[in-house]
DNA sequence: AATATATATTTATATATCAAGATACTTTGG
DNA sequence: CCAAAGTATCTTGATATATAAATATATATT
């Protein structure tokens, strides 16, 4: 049943919306530098504004854009809320753009 | 000297600003299908407007975007133009993205 | 309950981006 | 030079985004 044409280049039956809006939000030098951090290490939250010299409001809001599109979570400890990326779409592309092997830092 | 603390998760001594950017560019689903396409063969205009289905205007505009980012680059020929990718970051996030093994089409 | 610390949300404003129609440019053939 | 095909740019209105400032919430300790 048809699909003899030769294979264009542009695919179809990829989710083309949600792979975009994965790099679009890591598109992003906060954000991008946020998640680069948290594949490395898990971290609260006030660690991370004060590594960065960045208003606390601000990285919250970062934060809460990733955790919004599924890219990190938070678990709370006490006072603080230690937070680490789960999305392993945004590991490999954080990897490969820094040129790691992807292996290297697998938490997964 | 110096530089005894335990080095933080968040690095300075990377172009943020730069590979932001990248993933910036890439991250909408418009361009994110046309590098894909273009990373498997380089192509004409009309033929990405016509195998996406769209106005020959959002494509142009599209592709003057990614090669203002250094992102492709066209050659003429005759009426026509070919782009190619040509930033290697580009092409390893793409692939990392679609889980592709990055020398599976590594073309450098 | 009161306070201090950590984190989140809301609001306002400036800026950037998007799609698509209209128009202009470039190259080739006549 | 002129017309046609392919491509690029300009324009406009709609939408999205970034950041700061202020405010709100949650938790732990006393």
């Amino acid at each position: 049943m048809a699909e003899t044409t030769s294979k264009p280049p542009f695919e179809t039956d990829i989710d083309y919306d949600r792979e975009s809006e994965i790099l679009k939000v890591l598109g992003h030098p906060i954000r991008l530098k946020i998640v680069a951090g948290l594949i490395s290490q898990a971290c609260n939250v006030k660690k991370i504004w004060e590594c960065l010299s960045l208003p606390q409001a601000t990285v919250s809001q970062h934060l809460a854009l990733l955790k919004n599109k599924n890219i990190i979570v938070g678990r709370r400890e006490g006072v603080e809320v230690y937070y680490q990326v789960i999305s392993p779409e945004a590991i490999r592309v954080v990897s490969a753009l820094f040129n790691n092997l992807p292996s290297k830092n697998s938490q997964l």
